[in-house]
DNA sequence: ATTAGCACTGAACCATCGAGAGTGCTAAAA
DNA sequence: TTTTAGCACTCTCGATGGTTCAGTGCTAAT
């Protein structure tokens, strides 16, 4: 359907763009690109680029920009192509401050967003795996005062978390081992979505309203284990700010719109933490509204097949994907490594 | 120094530029506050106040605006006639959802925020105390994998942490029970500063180096109170782009700049949590060359005379200050009932 | 001391204009 | 048949200039 030609003349056209900003014409394209042909003839090939949805232009008379479209046509050869940055050294030096992290998740994560963006000049996104889909693998209950407790959540992909609940009696710390006890011994290995589940089920058994130390347990459950949620974290915002992509104001406002929403990002995020590698979504790929300018690039850290934090860029579509594929990719393996070392 | 006269002619310049975007001239001012004064007097008068430093004019021939030196008049007049909005029946209906998070301080700040940011329009801001001047409660000590142990911190204050630790061996539980008991018979009550005085006389001891379990303990203790910093929280930017205050791009760079150096925020809200009631900082009293711009109106928790939080709103210096200081306020007492009553 | 009157100022808006970059089309060349 | 040169055309952008308008400062009268 592109013949090689083509293909080239669009890859030529987005490098460009990518490079310089403002639209690029025909006569560029034939300088600085050896085609060996003449800006006539790509100017037949960038008509034909548009209508095929590669490539538009911002009004007559001027050159061509790359549609979404263009972008991933362009971001799929650069993938197939294997064809990446490299100075690893530059990354490396910057890694060495995060291992002194690595014992604390969620400093490590939000951290590694301050690297990610001073990286690429974009902005850097991390989150913590789901809660929901993560298994709990032991919980303390410690007094906290008379009819408060928290709860220490640790998770098997390094979690700890912890909530205070309230009781609705005194209960004393020897007893609130014993309710721990048989927490571990009945939830210890499943997800926290299972346990919920369970615990909804049990509390409607008679047995359970019965025995008041299963009850007390359960309802601790409840408390300590809904409303638990990923954790995110973004920086960077003042780095894009500079892009000359961010000259109008309406694009600035739609984009810290889309970070102020945390829910969305964690959805988004979520979905694409399901695959292997980078994961690159390009302007309305996004499936927001507020995030149709600008692209993600994220890969997820994974020990096996669990999904154990996410690691990303984000930034306009305009975005040197090279550059960021190579730093996504390489931040995502320095991370898994450094968790599950752990 | 400044007559009864020029006060009120002040003060109606700066209530009318709050008001309704755009400079102030002489007419308006004598049409919609009627001073029973013609524009040529008002004239007058403001040329005097320019004189003063409390009016700037943009241009000639445009009308006068605020200097922080007018805001502040403007500000201090109105805190001295108590002269606040009032309508508390907004405000509750948003407290309501906050209490449900009451054990959670964490939460309950980061939520804060966004009810003040949605109450204001400007940018919500919370702080946890301060770590260096909180005072410890409880430790406890949970072994977590073979050589790290999770320490969770409980201070005075309220607040729960939890963090990572490596050993150089593998330590039974046991003996992390024996190792916190020493650690809360010796540090208890103390403030997280110190205990690390304390442990750098400690660990200076020979005695120390010779008791394996002390050694451990004042190690544990290293690696888990010292890089404590305070947890701050801040949501809202996207309301404040909507203002017509930030149309231009220098401003919004800088202001989220400003809000990313979290440090230097944490630092600046510190130094006011020390006093009483709510503080304003009008421009350039913040001392820092991002927020030249913008004012901050905040309010600190206390339980006695300890701070336990910090609450507050960032927004442009032309703001709506009746309205900023009642909601900040009324959340700050709201909080602090919160937290104490915990 | 206050005010009316008036000349003056500078921003904002608008229309116009020329330059420049780049296109699409046509006809000639390869 | 494909490529290219040539040319008319289109649209943006920046500069220019005129007009309007809000609001000032000053002066002289009240």
């Amino acid at each position: 359907m592109l013949n090689e030609r083509s293909k080239k003349v669009l890859c030529a056209v987005v490098q460009n763009y990518i490079d310089f900003p403002g639209s690029v014409g025909s006569r560029t394209v034939a300088k600085r690109y050896s085609f060996g042909l003449s800006p006539a003839t790509i100017r037949n090939i960038m008509a034909d680029l548009e209508e095929m949805g590669f490539l538009t232009q911002p009004h007559t008379s001027a050159g061509r920009i790359p549609t979404d479209r263009g972008y991933r046509f362009y971001v799929d050869s650069l993938v197939a192509e294997g064809d990446y940055y490299s100075n690893i050294e530059i990354l490396q030096g910057l890694y060495n401050r995060l291992e002194a992290l690595r014992n604390n998740i969620d400093v490590l994560l939000s951290e590694t967003t301050k690297t990610l963006s001073m990286l690429s000049h974009y902005i850097g996104v991390a989150m913590s795996p789901m809660p929901d889909i993560s298994t709990l693998k032991r919980i303390e209950l410690l007094k906290y005062k008379a009819d408060k407790v928290a709860a220490i959540l640790f998770t098997d992909e390094g979690l700890i978390k912890n909530r205070v609940v309230s009781l609705d009696s005194e209960v004393s710390q020897k007893d609130l081992n014993r309710i721990a006890g048989y927490l571990n011994s009945e939830f210890s290995g499943h997800t926290f979505d299972e346990i919920r589940l369970k615990v909804i089920k049990e509390m409607s058994k008679e047995k359970t309203r019965c025995n008041s130390l299963i009850l007390r347990a359960m309802r601790i459950c409840q408390e300590a284990l809904f409303f638990l949620h990923s954790d995110i974290f973004v920086s960077g915002l003042s780095e894009v700010l500079e892009l000359p992509d961010f000259a109008d104001l309406k694009k600035i406002r739609d984009l810290s719109r889309a970070i102020e929403d945390k829910h969305t990002i964690i959805k988004l995020l979520d979905k694409l933490s399901e695959f292997d590698g980078v994961q690159i979504l390009i302007g309305s790929e996004n499936l927001m509204d507020e995030m149709e300018k600008f692209s993600v690039v994220v890969s997820t850290c994974k020990e096996g097949d669990r999904p154990i934090g996410v690691v990303g860029i984000i930034g306009p579509t305009r975005m040197n994907y090279a550059k960021a594929i190579y730093i996504v990719d390489n931040t995502a393996k320095f991370i898994t490594k450094m968790l599950v070392e752990r």
